[in-house]
RNA sequence: GCCCCCAUAGCUCAGCGGAUAGAGCGCCGGCCUCCGGAGCCGGGUGCGCAGGUUCGAGUCCUGCUGGGGGUACCA
């Protein structure tokens, strides 16, 4: 597998090294900003020019002279340029052959990570079972999918758990609404969109009524307490909405491995294990006097935890009420998740093709009691407000011990969908303030649901698809893409404009160069690559350089959890394909065979390449359209 | 108050210390239209401000300004 950047920054140090060992930075080899001076470039020189005290445009001079003598693989020539600059150019006759070959046989693993084994634990989604997804949710779920789709490409053994918090406070609102305010669903309304109407009317009545809020606590207690009516009432409604859940996710190429529910690990024990193992390392307090007095606190600081306590700076694990917070459910989880609790869950299938689901009853069993768990490494997929309580989280495995574990714990955070100012308005809310964005609230009932923003990009969509799963594909490629190609840094400012557009950097554009390729290949028939490689025009080579890139591209989205990565690469990939569509002579007309099949086995090693870019991204490539 | 994130073209965003800062949208003009045009080509006076580090700063450091978020016995 040619990987020039590898093959063309070893030889480049080789040849440094010559000229002082100590003097030689790892400093490698780039694609060329300049294209006219060459293909891959160094700043080599600069960084030596210090410790030499010689001028970089002499070193560079020297560097280039050796590498002369003996060139790497794939490299027809070494320049320098501006001030110390070092180019090389490629070999296309040898490179070309290689890459096309790379690009045709590419596995499962794209790019091997030679330190990849052991388990890595990907949980994304959790999304609060009490009301449909929206947009927000579904960014998450689409990070932690492709993220977890990358991780697999970087041979890492991948397991996807969707954490159903069934027995949180939103649960509990939504229960409210049903048993002590009547609430019911409409004619012809689904269930998910049923309760998030009526999660929207508890949270405006606990306003005016604070009767009801007495309510709300005393059905959390009854659900925590694992007893009677109420608690089975929290998990069916649980249930039903995960499953509406899933089915949305599912139209956005999203699924899991298992699903963990809150109600088990209480009902398991495994929450009071945790914080029977907290308080005895007394990594836990109890205070007797003080804001905390009768809870469960992790203090923030674990060397002025006497001061913290008396100033109410401590994170609470356990209400003075008796029932745990989220983040204390949470540390149980965790402890499970590195296979250090001592306790297991039972394991079931959730539906006969969907993912496994815990279970608290050893009798539903279906599935090996070791299967799941035991990570080596944890990333969860949780929006930035929520950092916090994941540093407790954190904190608290380091207290007992687990050093390693904690470490391996890792957050990846995420900005928050918005709404813009012209969405906003379009969902009815007051725009008059002048805000560049508007939050999404549930609670208030301002939000895209998944399903409608999925449902009007269909619609959009449908004069241009053969047919309606063409339709869905396209829909769920422009809405996918739109959510991955921002930055994780970045707030996305939603617009209806964009997110449903089709041209440009789109997924739809995707899909188009993707069937264009398939579209080529079918009028042609397969021909050998030449033995003597003709010479490439420019848009060839571009390509030629794009694709030889692509498993390094893979592993370093892979690497720094990022989707972006990968979704920009793709565009410009899908772009370069389009300009060289463009700018060549049609394939079928072609009389000469060697140009015929270099073309078209670059055409095809670009189909397979998007192809893969397209599944990393969570997009169902499509052939026609 | 303290902590985190953000500020790049009219708008939405890429740029992980290296050469002349790039895309998409929108706008104007052109090409092409039987390899599926949702395409291609051309048109650009932009890195919030002030210091610093460096041979070299949009990128790193400090301060400031302006946004967003967190700092709950919510998640």
């Amino acid at each position: 597998m040619p990987d020039l950047q590898e093959i063309f920054s070893r030889a480049l140090l080789e040849a440094a090294g010559g000229l002082g060992s100590d003097a030689v930075p790892d400093l490698a080899v780039e694609p060329s900003a300049l294209s006219e001076v060459g293909d891959y470039s160094s700043a080599l020189a600069f960084r030596m020019a210090g410790v030499l005290k010689r001028p970089p445009r002499e070193i560079a001079r020297e560097i280039a002279r050796r590498l002369g003598e003996q060139p790497p693989a794939h490299c027809r020539e070494i320049t320098v340029s501006g001030a110390g600059y070092i180019n090389f150019r490629i070999d296309f006759g040898s490179l070309t052959p290689a890459v096309i070959g790379q690009a045709l046989s590419l596995g499962a693993v794209i790019s091997p990570d030679p330190t990849a084994g052991a388990k890595v634990i990907v949980e994304h989604t959790a999304t609060n079972p009490n009301k449909a997804a929206h947009v927000g949710h579904l960014r998450n779920a689409c990070i932690g999918d492709t993220v977890a789709r990358l991780l697999r490409a970087r041979g890492h053994q991948v397991e996807v758990q969707n954490y159903i918090d069934d027995t949180g406070v939103q649960v509990a609102d939504v229960l409210v609404g049903i048993r002590h305010l009547g609430l019911s669903a409409r004619d012809g309304e689904t269930f998910d969109r049923f309760c998030s109407r009526a999660y929207v009317e508890v949270c405006r009545r606990y306003e005016a009524e604070p009767e009801l809020v007495q309510l709300r606590a005393q059905t959390l207690r009854q659900i925590e307490d694992r007893e009677g009516e109420v608690a089975v009432a929290a998990k069916e409604l649980a249930s039903k909405i995960v499953d509406a859940h899933l089915q949305t996710m599912a139209r956005a190429g999203v699924g899991y491995d298992l699903l963990t529910w809150e109600s088990d690990i209480i009902e398991l024990g495994f929450l009071g294990h945790a914080l029977d193992w907290m308080q005895e390392a007394g990594v836990i307090r109890q205070p007797a006097e003080g804001p905390f007095r009768g809870c469960w606190v992790l203090p923030h600081d674990d060397t002025s935890e006497e001061q913290e306590l008396a100033q109410g700076e401590a994170k609470v694990l356990v209400k003075s009420d008796g029932v745990a917070t989220y983040t204390g459910k949470d540390v149980a989880y965790h402890l499970w998740k590195f296979g250090v609790l001592g306790l297991d869950f039972a394991y079931r299938l959730w539906s006969p093709q969907g993912p496994a689901t815990t279970t608290a009853d050893p009798e539903l069993a279906q599935l090996a009691p070791d299967r799941f768990g035991r990570a080596a490494r944890v990333v969860n997929v949780i929006d930035q407000r929520q950092a916090a309580p994941q540093v407790v989280v954190k904190e608290a495995l380091r207290r007992l011990g687990f050093e390693t574990q904690s470490a391996a714990l890792y957050h990846l955070a995420y900005e928050v969908v918005a709404l813009s100012p012209s969405a906003a308005t379009a969902l009815g809310v007051d725009t008059t303030e002048g805000k560049a964005r508007y939050a999404l609230s549930g609670r208030q009932g301002i939000d895209v649901g998944a399903d409608d923003l999925l449902d009007e990009a269909e619609r959009q969509v449908q004069s241009k698809a053969r047919d309606r799963t063409v339709a869905a594909r396209l829909a769920a490629s422009a809405v996918r893409y739109y959510l991955l190609r921002f930055g994780l840094n970045s707030i996305i400012n939603f617009d209806f404009g964009e997110a449903l557009r089709t041209s440009g950097d789109t997924g739809v554009y995707l899909q188009y160069a993707h069937a264009r390729a398939c579209g080529i290949l079918a009028k042609v028939d397969a021909l050998p690559m030449p033995a003597d490689v003709p010479q490439l025009s420019a848009s060839e080579e571009v390509l030629v350089k794009l694709l030889e890139r692509f498993p390094r591209v893979v592993a370093e989205a892979a690497d720094g959890l990022s989707p972006s990565t990968l979704a920009s690469y793709t565009f410009t990939l899908a772009t370069s394909f389009n300009d060289f569509y463009e700018h060549s002579d049609r394939l079928y007309q072609l009389q000469d065979e060697a140009l015929r099949g270099l073309r078209r086995s670059l055409v095809d090693a670009t189909r397979a390449t998007l192809a893969r870019c397209l599944e990393l991204l969570g997009l169902i490539p499509l052939g026609r359209i």
